[in-house]
DNA sequence: GTCTATATTTTGATAGAC
DNA sequence: GTCTATCAAAATATAGAC
């Protein structure tokens, strides 16, 4: 979205991600907050409700992305391996277009109140279809033969880091950054 | 340690560093670790000083033990892949021997105060080590030319986020585990 | 939309009895 | 070594003026 029709609330939203990248949900007070936003605490209640739903507005959205772009993958016609690179595709787009959101999913999901199952569920949903994709992949013959389990963490970990990661190097380009990472975590590094 | 011979001091890191991994340091509080060790908050302070020196203990102790096995490898003669090797098992041993330590070195670091300056320190040290490693092995030709930053992120995250994953599957061997990691890490997935 | 003022709860930490 | 009682600071959130 376009920062001139940015409305004060998704600002307040955006801003808190920040701090909350930094620091964590917990240790981010809302005079912090406000203080980033160059305003009093009270006023930030004027566009929402409370630091709870800042957190769920931040982690929802994107659980919400990641959800709807792996349906559209598993969908597809792709060979697994291809489906391999268009989920580190998916991870490497959404890491560099919100990394401090990236991060609150990350690490403060599990501050979430209300929404904690609702994101929970998504959250096992996703590891399921991609397990589902390395399995299909192994009875096919174009994936090595090892737990599929320990397979996915190695990937998933390292693509669920990402955000740590790709805000230091904003020099690289992105599509170069999926492809080396695709042979590294598909091809290994072994000559 | 014996838990036999486990002082109280010891016990109440051990707990606060289980209560750190579930919510973070930041929002748990000398109520909820004095809940959970059976005694009221005040007491607390008859073992320890503050919040933060708790912080300190877990977070530098595991730090140091890095630090000091990673010197080791460093100055040994194996090959830049055995090196590998032997820094994945050493992730895994240290992992599985205390994942609630690994889980607050690896989220909970920022929140140092007087020791933040120091962790730095020892963890830019850790992985311009790991680095040298990976551009030996390149010059070498043992491993395949990709950018050494791009491989170091990938092997590394996976290693550090060992700790969200081992506890849920102590049935696994754990000399298997660190092979099949070597394995997928190293020689990729790829058929 | 932001402010001041304030209510209410929670926090880390201390003092002193037992 | 643990307790009760308590402090001082900091937290989220609300009310009402401008």
């Amino acid at each position: 979205m376009n920062k001139k029709t940015e409305s004060r609330k998704e600002e307040i939203v955006r801003v808190a991600a920040k701090l909350f990248k930094e620091k964590g949900y917990s240790a981010v007070t809302m005079r912090d907050l406000a203080a980033a936003m160059g305003i009093k605490a009270a006023s930030l209640y004027n566009h929402i409700n409370s630091k709870q739903e800042i957190l769920q507005l931040i982690v929802i959205a994107i659980a919400n992305e990641f959800t709807s772009e792996m349906k559209s993958i598993q969908s597809s016609n792709d060979s697994c391996i291809n489906k391999l690179h268009k989920i580190i595709q998916l991870h490497v787009k959404l890491s560099s277009q919100n990394s401090y959101g990236m991060a609150c999913l990350n690490n403060d999901w599990m501050h979430l109140e209300d929404q904690l199952d609702h994101y929970k569920t998504l959250r096992t949903d996703y590891e399921n279809d991609f397990r589902k994709i390395l399995e299909e992949g192994i009875n096919t013959g174009e994936i090595i033969h090892v737990k599929p389990e320990i397979m996915m963490f190695s990937i998933l970990t390292t693509l669920r880091s990402l955000y740590v990661w790709i805000p230091k190097k904003d020099d690289i380009n992105l599509q170069e950054l999926s492809n080396t990472l695709s042979e590294i975590l598909i091809k290994g590094i072994n000559k």
